[in-house]
DNA sequence: AGTGTTTATCGTCAAGCAGACGACTATGAT
DNA sequence: ATCATAGTCGTCTGCTTGACGATAAACACT
């Protein structure tokens, strides 16, 4: 039977991301204000369409790359130079979340150390880090006091299942690194831990854990102060992914 | 800034199903023959068009009931009746996935306990119960001594990623009274995880954690002797969905 | 009726890990 | 010199697990 184009409806598809990174203690994603209707001037994650020839996976290092520089790391090497944590989330395809057309979203999840100011075409006032409470939180006030919009399409939905995602992620594998610029101390790593579950930790069984989990950290040799206090050990992330027994996080 | 139809190029989308379930203390997976080309007369995953006015989850459940007459299970509710546990696995969007057209498939993951021999447009030659690791070799040979061909298009790809989903889910979930009927012995569920994982587990250490986990049991006062031996207590899936501490999967 | 087989269920013990927390160390700031 | 800050090492206790002995209740034989 020969290939009938009328036998299935035209999609458009889309990826967005939510890229996260951990900045001031906090959990924050990257918010590109739209620039066209629907939902002009409002918050939205970035994104945009998949070309022809494209893979989905490539259509997401691109749309990265183009709104943060960062290159999408090969996810067969280890999370340890400035690239950034790339992944597929969930795919997103209500008949009615875009009220032009019928688009299908294949949302992806990047995990990126602290950067930069974000560039949104060159237009920085149309991309922030925002922490995640902030964007979720529907009617809510912004750090200036101006009234917040909820973010653009179900921007809040794909938002929130991406921080779940990363919350749950990093327990059972080493992706919190993912967080954290090439060399890191155990501190910082334990101050990341801390922004994604939003909980404090006991410095001391953390640093036990990590150090003690083979394959997770593997220390350079060097130290640095750049915390204050006593001068810490730097470390890489090892080649491990996998973290047996996870890293527990507390109740309540 | 209008909507310009030219800004993307169109897709086609469809849903792929991974249904699995337990039969003979095998994992297995439903398989229909394809009908035409391409891949004509390979084996492949149950799926279809995602229609016009549905949304993916929607058009999943549609193609789990044509495929096999089971209900989905609104995930709010816990897994108790004849439904199945249905939910998003992954999507795959290749363009030369398909050598026709460029189509985007939304993979989705049904768990189902053993149920009568499956129907393909009434016609059972052309479905039917696989265990997995059959399907999944490249050019073995089947039960009957016949060469098996590759599963159609990256559905190899596809199942290997629905089983490793399942595998990794029935540690920390309570999913795996999935493939269970709505009244079961904790034996039963025991070999369940042993299908799933491919192990063997110590029978009175296993009894210990389902028995113990609060939520993840509920007793019905009747007993069954179907398995042979001293009688058991049989049960229903409780409340909680989560499993905590998870069951920990042998290593090795 | 007795014996063996099968499956279910309860108990014991030791090893490992996590949470709570004390103690000490090495920096910079005042 | 003293303090504040952060890092690192230990100790103790309780919980969970893995290994495995023992008992219970059915059925299939002889």
């Amino acid at each position: 039977m020969p290939y009938d184009p009328s036998a299935f409806p035209p999609f458009a598809v889309t990826v967005d991301l939510v890229v996260l990174t951990v900045r001031r203690h906090a959990l924050c994603a990257l918010a590109v204000r739209r620039g066209e209707a629907p939902f002009q001037g409002r918050w939205a994650l970035p994104g945009g369409f998949v070309r022809a020839d494209e893979d989905l996976a490539q259509a997401a290092a691109r749309e990265l790359a183009e709104e943060t520089g960062m290159r999408a790391h090969d996810p067969a090497v280890p999370v340890q130079d400035n690239g950034a944590h790339l992944e597929q989330l969930a795919t997103y395809g209500d008949p009615k979340r875009d009220p032009r057309m019928r688009v299908v979203s294949v949302a992806h999840l990047a995990l990126a150390p602290d950067l930069p100011a974000p560039r949104a075409g060159g237009d920085a006032s149309n991309a922030r880090w925002a922490p995640v409470e902030e964007l979720l939180e529907q009617g809510g006030y912004g750090r200036n006091g101006e009234p917040v919009a909820p973010l653009a399409f179900d921007h809040a939905q794909i938002l929130s299942d991406g921080v779940e995602r990363a919350r749950s992620k990093i327990e059972y594998s080493s992706l919190a690194t993912a967080f954290c610029p090439p060399e890191f101390t155990v501190g910082e790593l334990r101050r990341v831990y801390e922004a994604v579950w939003g909980v404090a930790l006991d410095p001391r069984n953390f640093h036990r854990k990590v150090t003690g989990t083979p394959g997770f950290l593997v220390p350079t040799g060097g130290t640095t102060t750049r915390q204050g206090g006593r001068p810490a050990q730097l470390f890489r992330a090892g080649g491990a992914t996998l973290l047996n027994p996870p890293m527990l996080r507390p109740e309540v």
